[in-house]
RNA sequence: CCGGGUGUGGCGCAGUUUGGUAGCGCACUUGCUUUGGGAGCAAGGGGCCGCUGGUUCAAAUCCAGUCACCCGGACCA
């Protein structure tokens, strides 16, 4: 009866995946809407998973040298029109300043939708000498780019992000930073998120605007759809060279420096739900969780269950742990679905019984597993615990991931295992623009990435059949 | 931009066909009893029925317009 009443609350995540995920941002109070459409609140519960990934991110962009800046809002046109595959990318979903008050502008200025021409003004002021570099930045803000179809978290007409931007002597260095921080968001996506990812590099048609290569860490939803976890490009210098940064090098010559950006945003969050949530609602990493454990006392009108379940508390923060108890009067039923819903790991429930029995029960959000934990032993056995449900949403993840990706030789092959299977399908392909464009025509996939560990599916490209020696990755892409 | 859907206490909805005192569930407040999977009883509070105009003695309901949001598609680093 209870189980009833539970699902009632969300969709079912296998009737409708797009409803349920809505259900889940709302229910779990991540997201308000907001009153301009694609305009999404980010309520406290979602800040707080935000500003997990940002501590962890931040920590290793300081580690690596980096330092972080701000940059202004807005972009004058004339800036935006500098590089021009860049301008010609983002000018359709610009939104626009004109006006100053009741005064029209001499020259409309753009709301950011990426920084990349407001770093490069900035250099071309501040660069002298091969001495001022490696310049590595870094910023935390919001960006805007006008949407047409928005979601929470996933498609946003406003949306928080980092975005490194990096200015280097040579092409090597700047290849360098680029590998770099894609492993940077590989291994946070896998380590801190439980996401396993391919790493690739983007084809001509998905690069960004303006880049030489843009590689990605490309993850699988639970729907067997794609999200892009994070992504770095190797600008070369064609920024450099459009925007006019330039630095006396070691032999006294002018020279144009290489530049790097790299990307995380809010959508991780809509990737992180739609990875690991169930039908119960959100399930979170504890990594990145706001509240790992969640101490639920039993029969609290019982004499010392309070207690107990305070001192647990606090033993817990000692040890590290982000943790809270529900002492309210609401029933335990109700604080079980409660906390399920809103994701937290680990659930402890502490009473009379336990007491007695000098344990506590710990029940995993992500399989449902009661495991009883001595007392004495709360501090060792509550992070292992923890690093299990890491570990057990990492491999269920993965398993997704490596059952739903198949290899295929021709164009009807790709068709029917994405109509009838969904996940990625990887084939061979002659890197023609032409072959991609028809297999979003014929299969209705985009090609995700070329992942750096290739393999040789076939001789020829799966759709012209031409010799072909890279292997792609196709799906369906939110 | 195209198609579909929805706007009624905080949330979810009924009421609209056939105009006639604005309702239900949850949530909220107070009290008592409860507490190992969404507790029970009792008493309360809370409404420009998205907005504008029209028809009418009378509009949540009919008509016209408009705005917003959701879903799907197209589009989109």
């Amino acid at each position: 009866m209870a189980k009833e009443k539970k699902v009632q609350q969300i969709t079912d995540m296998d009737v409708d995946f797009a409803q349920w995920f809505t259900d889940v941002v709302t229910k779990a109070e991540l997201i308000d809407y907001a009153g301009v459409k694609g305009f999404f609140i980010l309520r406290p519960y979602a800040f707080a998973i935000w500003e997990n990934i940002q501590s962890i991110l931040d920590k290793r962009f300081k580690d690596l040298g980096h330092e972080n800046v701000s940059m202004p809002v807005l972009i004058p046109e004339s800036l935006l029109q500098k590089e021009k595959d860049h301008v010609e990318g983002f000018a359709p979903e610009v939104a626009w300043v004109t006006h100053g008050g009741s005064e029209e502008l001499s020259e409309r200025l753009c709301v950011r939708p990426t920084s990349e021409t407001l770093f490069c003004d900035h250099w071309s002021h501040v660069l002298r000498s091969w001495r001022d570099l490696p310049m590595l930045y870094n910023q935390w803000c919001s960006v805007v780019r006008w949407e047409k179809t928005t979601r929470p978290f996933l498609r946003g007409r406003e949306f928080h992000w980092q975005e490194g931007h990096t200015l280097h002597a040579t092409r090597e260095e700047a290849e360098f930073e680029t590998q770099q921080m894609l492993n940077v968001y590989a291994d946070f996506c896998e380590n801190s998120l439980a996401m396993p990812v391919i790493k690739g590099q983007k084809t001509e048609k998905e690069k960004f605007a303006g880049a030489v290569a843009t590689y990605t860490v490309e993850c699988m939803m639970h729907d067997k759809k794609a999200l892009q976890g994070g992504t770095s490009h190797y600008f070369g210098d064609g920024f450099a060279r459009a925007f006019n940064i330039q630095f006396t090098d070691k032999d006294n010559k002018l020279a144009y420096p290489h530049q790097t950006s790299w990307g995380m945003s809010t959508r991780i969050i809509g990737g992180i739900i739609m990875t690991h949530g169930d039908n119960s609602g959100l399930v979170l990493p504890p990594k990145i969780a706001p509240i790992q454990v969640m101490v639920i006392p039993i029969a609290m009108h019982k004499e010392g269950v309070l207690e107990k379940a305070a001192e647990l508390v606090s033993r817990l923060k000692v040890a590290g742990i982000r943790v809270k108890s529900d002492v309210s009067d609401q029933s335990p039923g109700w604080k079980f679905a409660e906390y399920e819903m809103k994701g937290i790991p680990l659930r402890i429930e502490i009473g009379p019984k336990d007491i007695e029995a000098g344990q506590c029960m710990a029940v995993r959000r992500d399989n449902g597993e009661k495991i009883p934990v001595s007392l004495d032993s709360l501090e060792k056995r509550i992070p292992e615990l923890l690093e299990e449900v890491h570990q057990g949403l990492y491999l269920k993840a993965k398993k997704n991931l490596t059952e739903n990706t198949r290899p295929a030789k021709t164009v009807e092959e790709v068709k029917s295992i994405i109509a009838e299977k969904g996940g990625f399908v990887k084939t061979m392909w002659c890197r023609d623009l032409e072959c991609e464009m028809k297999m979003k025509e014929q299969a209705g996939v985009t090609s995700r990435c070329m992942p750096f560990e290739q393999e040789t599916i076939a001789d020829t490209c799966v759709c012209c059949g031409k010799p072909a020696d890279t292997m792609v990755i196709w799906g369906v892409a939110y």
